[in-house]
DNA sequence: ACCTGAACACCGTTCAAGT
DNA sequence: ACCTGAACACCGTTCAAGT
């Protein structure tokens, strides 16, 4: 246990961060508590990393760096940008908190720009001009990155809507918003649907995905 | 100034807070600065509100309830919507620090169902299914709340990519992005164009918008 | 009904000091 | 080079107490 005690480096701190993040989520990522998981003082910590700043930004960095070099072999570029997109999409499934610390970060992770660079360049060599590249990437939200907008309750995954419906008085609800009651009774995500969340499931993603690709695909000069 | 101190209330404190964090971002709005702000003790709030939870989800409620009721008048499905959403954007443009607190938040206040409920509607009334309409709420994301997913820089509007490129090597950013230089060097935003961010302006915001209500049109059964 | 003082547990962070 | 103890300023929150 004591001879085990190999000395600290960013990279095992940050590894340690993401470890942390995954098993007890966000809130339990403290400077103190990461610490002690490293059987550490919190005051070590400052060694490697600025500050807490910069601890979250390194987290981000270390989760983007999971976005695997895939092959961006076959297919035209709406295939590829789509093979892209969801891989990129099942890194964020095994990091739920990460759409959310992403959210709240001010400096971009260099990764990023390599990665939106080969976007881009898919784009183009698809017959793209870069100003249609452009509205296309801003166009893409954070879809290239695994995730949509989270409106629902982005902590509940599993449908918050429907317990409320259950424990609130069902008919005033269905009086007071009658279109989206009938929305929700016709309308129940399939629970086989890898999700990260009430209004980001895979099916939802791929269908909003498709819409803007196939919207792009006609405006293409 | 004594004689002027009329008792709290929560609608009073959410006010506060509003301003507060209009006026020194959202990061100061701590319970010891609001009471401050208030000329009353930070444990005084505990009175009105059961935790800062719920001072954030009170919040973001009053910044939902300027969605003014626009009128919901003339032209088609698409130009009605269109309306919503950017009277939508307006005042977020006015809250800057809105979308993100939103997206920290679980629960949905109750005004953005009866938003979405309207939404709905207009959907339905225009032929669309409860299918589809469902469809297109997710595609929308946080179009309806007015504003865009922010992936570059949520905090630096004006563009640290300019900022970035110019303190860095710029030949070697464009060695090694090449597409993403081209493109930024042949798009720069307008400085006219309000902005939430880098990666949500107006037109920008417009575009996206149109191309998932053009692609929607399409759809329509 | 409405507000407060004192206290607690927990943050991030600094600094001088240890090995 | 790497880690630590003590201390500081600042959180959110409780509880019993004031008016």
């Amino acid at each position: 246990m004591k001879a085990s005690r190999q000395p600290l480096s960013r990279q095992r701190v940050l590894a340690a961060a993401v470890v942390l993040a995954d098993t007890h989520g966000i809130q339990a990522l403290t400077m103190r508590r990461l610490a002690a998981e490293l059987h550490v003082e919190a005051m070590s910590l400052y060694y490697h990393l600025r500050d807490k700043e910069a601890l979250l930004d390194g987290v981000v960095e270390t989760v983007i760096a999971e976005f695997a070099r895939i092959d961006t072999s076959g297919g035209d570029w709406r295939t590829r940008l789509r093979q892209r997109f969801l891989a990129a999409r099942d890194v964020m499934l095994r990091h739920p908190w990460a759409p959310g610390l992403l959210a709240t970060r001010r400096t971009i992770p260099a990764d990023v720009y390599a990665y939106y660079d080969e976007i881009v360049a898919t784009l183009v060599d698809a017959g793209f001009s870069y100003h249609l590249a452009h509205r296309a990437l801003h166009a893409f939200g954070s879809l290239p990155l695994g995730f949509a907008q989270e409106i629902f309750s982005p902590a509940s995954a599993g449908g918050s809507m429907e317990a409320d419906a259950a424990e609130a008085d069902f008919a005033a609800m269905a009086e007071a918003l009658p279109h989206l009651t009938a929305m929700v009774a016709a309308e129940v995500h399939d629970s086989t649907d890898p999700t990260l969340g009430w209004c980001d499931s895979q099916v939802e993603f791929e269908f909003t995905l498709d819409l803007l690709l196939n919207g792009l695909e006609r405006l293409r000069g």
